[in-house]
DNA sequence: AAAATACTTTACGTTTACGTAAACTTTATC
DNA sequence: GATAAAGTTTACGTAAACGTAAAGTATTTT
């Protein structure tokens, strides 16, 4: 139960960030099926949630040819023919491996980032002991002036 | 400490399942810093630690580019002056912001591949309801034969 | 009705990340 | 010492995902 029913190409785009060439280039590939009154391009609910899977796959460095395959494949199967569906189980699962490979990437990347983060705060701290060293000193044996 | 000091283009290749083209072209872009023998280029367990940066920096959907301002960054940030403390210590959070959209996104993902496949389940459930029946058919009111 | 706004198609340009081929040198093997 | 194997540079080609400009149509606002 969306809010609105149509929607036009910059609602999109504006909703969504993206210009409206981008929307159009998605259309041209097979990714968007808006309707036309006379010349201008309609966009449905549905073609709204498919931008929306759009820009998230692309987020999570699918290309839109990846992302088409999983809409039509996705299409073919609710037309509910045995093999389509045996299909597309098998596609969910080399999916679900894909997005583990992901999580465990991203396990990685943040572990890393935490002891570079430590590194930085460590050697920040270094550099402000000098400091106050310094400080101290400077009053103690104030500087010659000239 | 790794295993070995130093590797060959071909056996960085083939250990992370790249072409020599790419780990060439990784070079020519700035990433890696092998040194040479006479023409030949010779890796260190450095370079090959970054080609493994690389490699899972594309899998979560980034840039040479972007990987390679991270690498001089952490170059620079050795250094240890506290203005590159900083700039990294920023950069880092704003990676994390990154991670954490990715991780939402996987999760919404995950989500809905549970629904696709439990959808796909059921339709499938009901092709082998229909086959049985089917079958049940066929043996109460055998087929005619000609 | 004139002007501004939104939309359209067509088409060439651009960046990224390599692929691929050619022609050559160096190193290892028989 | 011939030949195969591995490496090199140079350079043109390519797919993906748009950017950008041109030139026209349709609609809305003043």
């Amino acid at each position: 139960m969306d809010i609105k029913k149509t929607y036009s190409i910059s609602e999109l785009a504006k909703e969504f960030d993206v210009t409206t060439r981008s929307v159009r280039f998605y259309e041209d590939q097979g990714l968007l099926h808006p309707t036309r009154r006379g010349q201008t391009r309609i966009f449905s609910s549905k073609d709204r949630v498919r931008l929306k899977l759009i820009l998230r796959g692309k987020r999570m460095g699918f290309s839109l040819a990846e992302t088409k395959e999983l809409f039509d494949l996705w299409d073919e199967t609710l037309s509910g023919n045995e093999k389509q569906l045996l299909l597309m189980l098998d596609t969910l699962a080399r999916k679900r491996a894909q997005l583990e490979q992901q999580k465990n990437d991203i396990a990685q990347a943040e572990m890393e980032m935490d002891t570079a983060e430590a590194r930085c705060r460590e050697a920040l701290a270094e550099l402000q002991k000098k400091k106050r060293q310094q400080k101290k000193a400077n009053t103690e044996e104030p500087v010659e002036q000239k």
